[in-house]
Parts: C-alpha cells; structure tokens; sequence
RNA sequence: GCGUCUGUAGCUCAGUGGAUAGAGCAGUGGCCUCCGGAGCCGCGUGCGGAGGUUCGAUUCCUCUCAGACGCACCA
C-alpha cells in the first residue's frame, strides 16, 4: 500500500503544479502541531522566495485547488499565518485507508527490498567463553535489523562470526594437557582415531578457560605454551585440530540455546576459523596488487583518502612475527561472503570502539576490489550498556555480568511483580515471566538510540507503567480480552436465538478467522468479516486511527534509518493512543452491534500492528499477564 | 596532541530548518453503576556556551567547554 503521507503528497504536489509552483514544494510531513491539524506542508513559505510572492498567497492559491482536486480527501484544508497549509484527513477515507491495511499482506508494508541480499554481521560471541552483558546489545539490534529487512523484502543472512580461533583456543588446550595428560591427543606417539566424545563438558570448559586465562596472566611458561598451542592448531595439528573440534562442538550448543533464550538466530555460524583458508592468497594478491608494504617489520596497507582530514593509520594485514591479526581474518571473511552471496550490502554491528577497524577493513576491501564500489557498507556503531552509576555495567562484585544471569534477574523481577498483582499459577506465572522479562530487557535497550550510551536500569525495564516492554504487552493482553468477550457474546447472543442470524455467522466466521491466525502476527492479515472501519467518532478514536495509518512509513524508515527505536517509538505512541480510547469509549457496551463491530474491527487492527512491530523488535506477547 | 561519538526537565530518554521543543519516572491533584485501575486525565522546570548562515536554528557551519571512546602489530 502506498502510505498515507504520499497519497497526501501526491495532491499537495499536483496543486502546487496547477498553481504553476514546482511540485516539489508539495511535501507533506506529519503535523507537530495536533491541536491545529494532522497533517501540514511548509513548502508555500519556501516558495515564497523564488516567486516573489508572500508566502500566505501562495498557500491559499493552493488550498483553493486542493479543496476543488480532492474533496472526499479532506474534511479542512486551511491556509494559516504566515503560510503553512494546515491538513486534516476526513474521517471516511481514513477508514477506508485502514480497511485496505486490515486486508493487505502485511498490513500495508511494501516489500520494495526486491530480495537483495544483506549480510549482517553480529553478536561476536567467542568460543568457550560464556556470553556476558557486552554481547547482549549487538545480538538485540542485529536480530531487530534483520527481521525488519525480511520483512521488506530483503534476503537477510545473520551470522554471528564467532570468535573461534584466537589465544583462547592454546590456553584451554594447555589447560587441558595439565588436567588430563592421560588423554590421546596428549601422545605424540598416539596414531589411532581421536575419540567421538568431547573430553569435557560445557560446564568443566566454562571452568578450564577462566582458570587457563587467569593462570597466564601470571604464568609465563603456561602463556608461552598456550601461545605455541595456538600456533600449532593454526597450523593444523591434527590432535589438536580434534580437541579444537571438541570445543566448537560443545560450545556451539551451549551459544545456540543462550541465543534462542534470547529469541535470536543466526542463518550462518561462521567464525574467524572459516576465514583462515582466504588468508595466503589475500596477503599475495595485496601484495601484488601493490597496495601492502612493510613497515616496521609488518605488513600494512595505505588507507588514506583524498580527503581525509587527517591522515588515518594503515591496516595492518601481517604481524612481524608473520601471524594474520583481525583485519586480514575480516578481509578473509569478506572474500568469501563475495564468492558465496556477493552482497549488496554489508551490515557490521559491533561496539563502537570497533569504528576504525572497521573503516581499515572497508577501505581496504573497496581499493582491492574486493567489494564493487557500490556495495554499501555500513558499521552500526553501538554504545555501551552502564549501570545506573553511568559507567559501564558490571555485577554487584565488580566483575562482569554474565547474560544468562542478567536474564535470570530480571525474570525475577518480573516474577516478582506478577505475583504482587495478580493470582497465577506458578508454571504460567514463572513461563510469562520468561516472556514478559526478555520484551523488558529487548525493549529497553531498543528504544535508545543505537550510538548512544544507555543505563541499564531493571527496575525501570521491568515496570509496568511507562515506557516499558511489559507496557507494550499489558495493551495488547488488554485488547485480546476485550476481543475473546466480544467473541464469547456473540456466541451466547447466537445460542440464546436473540440475535440475527447474519451476526450469527458473522460471529462463527470471526472466531474461526481468530483461531485461523498463526503465531506470526507478521504476516497475518484480517479476513473476518466482523465488520468495517468506520469514521472516528472522537477525537481519540481519529488520533488512535491516525496513528494506525503511519505503521507501513514508521517500519521503513526504521529499517533505511537502521534505528529500532523508531519502532518503540511508535507502538508507544500506538499503546498510548489506544488507552485513551479505550478509556472513552465503551466498547463491548456499545448497543448498535454495527458500531461495536468497527470497534472490534478498530482494535483488532491496533493488537495485530502492535503485535507485528513487537515481532520485528524480537520478542512476543503472553496470552495473559 | 589528533580523531570519533555524546551534551535537551531533578532522573532516564525522544524530537524537528518552521507555529507553543515532547514522553516516561519521580512529585502532586483528579477519574470507577464501565470491556484488565498494571489504566486514563491534569499540574512544573529545559535545548552546555559563544559566534555565523537563514525570513526563521535546539536542528546546518565554525569555535569553545564537559564526558565517553579510539589512535599500527589484541579482538
């Protein structure tokens, strides 16, 4: 569907056209003036200077076409001081616009990504080290930017690129030969198959890396060892290639559960490892290209532009030492991701410290060739998450936070204020928490904006007043209730024989159209045929409507703006809008069945775009809460 | 020293080249014969500072102050 703001554009302009005004004066935003009107264009007052004429006149000649061109469109088209146009929609084709997104495949969103393909590079976890709060952000906005990229119609591919080929690897390995010698891998002379089963457990390596490290930063001998370790796996030392491949393995599902308690997949599990085959011939081909030389005893590549305002270091693609460091493994990386998906985009989400880095590899990739000129590629810089003392967040002791324990705590919380309110059972009450607590933690860092730095505050997160996740599904719990009565007084009025036999099956069609509706509210559209938008009959309703309209605009611009916190933004403002109608307008009171069907109709639009947006976001709304 | 990001209400955060800069929290007052009161409706204070561009700047530019981060062999 088209939005709304461009079918009011598309008028505006062809008035200013027929008014002999170029038609790009014609834009048409949102009002920030409500209480004056709904919509405004600004462009007589900035037309006034190339015309020579006052601003005023030339927003009246215009109103006088559009009132003429569209009259069904409007219900005021005024001219105002000193020459805004001042626009408000009529009630009927606002109705008639909500009827089409409540048909429409995806609810009015146009899918104009035409399948291209963006890679987005996030969460960075490394292997054999548990996931701690640094990561939490990354994989939040990663996953959000990737569902709304799928859902506009873009080929998103999610790899987490693991950080599995680093010191980490020598130092459990070395670890290892100290806690178990007696094991194969630890006889040179062993020349049979290296057992199926992993030597360790993920609970015994999340326990043998953090001794391993701790001991390295005293033991030198031990640092050295693991170091030669790690050289060696590189290398491809079989024996250790197979306890590598053990580490991988019990690794991998232990991220992949603490992801999905996250509600976040990948679509690739690439790590550094994957990129190491790349890495000759990467090093070769700059050299011959010209680009690498040595400085220093290293191996570095010039990235200096025309016009840079100062000169920027080079990337370094070889150590003295003549180990590959993190650009060339980012390099090794992009070689394949051309040779197997040749992107059209690139999306890089990581901490903003990374902000060099990631413009050496970038720079390097475009001067080799290596990415086409333009391909777009963009580093999502993001801020940290402090504590609420504004510096970065830490655990009570000082060190730092684990996320399977930041989770448990704040599902706590939750759990906690469920049972201050309201009677459940202990399984549904301790599974909504679940659900309630990460819609907390995913929206209270979503609704910041991504570069900026936020304070993790739980208690906050956690209320259910505000600005808040759990607000977000408190509205729409609330209006599944609503919809479940209506549904169970239809089915009453029909048993009772005291209603018509249309609303009878009206009412049978609604509840199997209800239950027809997947888990995916994404996608789903209504087909009941429980009635039809009607024009608002408030001013609460308008506005509640009003809001509805914008969803398709609010989803692009949050996707092109790569910022999730347009979206929080919205359904906040969406929430917010249908609790004030909600508290003037009795809706399952309503004596005209045909009115309460439009409510119906009205608020069931409002739970499926809440309940979309809240999908794209990442998390999801409990039955009851 | 150089560079990047950030300075908006007591706190946490939005926002825009245009009309009166918005929310939430905290504080305070009101609204239930009513569909979930975990709700709704009121009430106060603010664009770090100085210049410039503009008919108009909180927004764009320059300088300045403050904070966070980064500046070649970690990832």
């Amino acid at each position: 569907m088209k939005k709304i703001l461009d079918l009011i554009a598309e008028q505006m302009r062809a008035a200013f056209e027929s008014c002999r005004y170029a038609a790009d004066y014609g834009k048409v935003t949102l009002s920030n003036r409500p209480d004056l009107c709904e919509y405004q264009c600004n462009g007589a007052m900035a037309a006034a200077k190339a015309y020579h004429k006052k601003p005023i006149d030339i927003a009246n000649d215009v109103t006088a076409v559009l009132k003429n061109q569209a009259p069904d469109m409007f219900e005021a088209v005024e001219a105002v001081m000193p020459g805004f146009i001042n626009l408000k929609l009529s009630g009927e084709y606002l109705a008639a616009y909500l009827d089409g997104m409540r048909v429409a495949d995806k609810l009015g969103v146009e899918e104009n990504g035409g399948g291209k393909t963006i890679i987005v590079d996030y969460g960075g976890a490394n292997v054999a080290k548990p996931l701690h709060v640094g990561h939490l952000r990354t994989a939040i906005i990663g996953e959000c930017i990737k569902r709304m990229g799928n859902y506009l119609g873009y080929h998103m591919i999610g790899d987490v690129h693991l950080g599995d080929w680093g010191l980490q690897m020598g130092l459990i390995i070395e670890e290892l030969r100290d806690r178990k010698p007696e094991l194969p891998y630890f006889d040179e002379t062993f020349t049979g198959e290296y057992p199926q089963e992993s030597p360790f457990t993920i609970s015994e390596l999340e326990q043998i890396y953090p001794a391993a490290s701790a001991r390295s930063k005293e033991d030198e001998a031990f640092k050295a060892r693991a170091q030669e370790a790690t050289f060696k796996l590189q290398n491809g030392y079989a024996p250790f290639r197979a306890i590598w491949r053990h580490i991988m393995n019990v690794s991998l599902a232990d991220l992949k559960k603490n992801y999905g308690n996250l509600n976040v997949t990948f679509d690739l599990w690439k790590g550094e490892s994957d990129a190491q085959p790349y890495i000759p011939g990467l090093i070769e081909d700059l050299q011959k290209k010209g680009l690498a030389y040595e400085s220093e005893g290293a191996l570095v590549v010039d990235i200096a532009l025309p016009d840079d305002p100062k000169e920027l270091p080079p990337c370094i693609i070889r150590k003295s030492d003549g180990a590959a460091l993190y650009a060339t493994s980012d390099l090794g990386t992009i070689i394949e991701r051309e040779r197997d998906y040749a992107p059209s985009e690139y999306i890089y989400i990581t901490d903003k410290r990374q902000e060099l880095h990631f413009i050496q590899v970038f720079r390097v990739a475009k001067k080799a060739g290596y990415v086409k000129p333009e391909t777009k590629m963009t580093h999502m810089m993001c801020g940290t998450m402090n504590g609420k003392d504004g510096k970065p967040f830490k655990t009570r002791a000082g060190g730092v936070m684990r996320l399977e324990n930041l989770i448990r705590e704040i599902d706590e919380a939750v759990y906690n204020r469920i049972m201050e309110n309201r009677t459940m059972d202990e399984e549904e009450a301790q599974k909504a928490s679940q659900i309630i607590g990460l819609a907390a933690l995913k929206y209270g860092d979503l609704s910041n904006q991504v570069s900026k730095d936020y304070v993790f505050d739980i208690d906050r997160f956690t209320s259910f007043e505000g600005n808040t996740g759990p607000y977000i599904l408190y509205t729409i719990v609330r209006i599944k209730s609503i919809l479940a009565r209506y549904e169970e007084g239809l089915a009453a009025a029909c048993a009772a024989g005291n209603a018509s036999a249309a609303a009878c099956a009206a009412g049978n069609a609604f509840a199997a159209a209800a239950q027809a509706q997947t888990q995916d509210a994404a996608v789903g559209a209504d087909t009941s045929p429980a009635g039809n938008m009607r024009p608002a009959q408030s001013d609460e309703e308008k506005s509640l409507m009003l809001k509805l309209a914008a969803y398709n605009d609010v989803v692009e611009t949050a996707f092109a703006e790569k910022a999730p916190h347009k979206l929080c933004q919205f359904i906040y403002e969406l929430s917010d809008a249908f609790g004030s109608f909600y508290n003037t307008t009795m809706i399952l009171k309503e004596e005209d069945e045909e009115k309460k069907a439009g409510y119906i109709c009205l608020i069931r639009l409002v739970k499926d775009v809440l309940e979309s947006c809240i999908h794209l976001l990442g998390f999801e709304a409990p039955e009851r809460m």
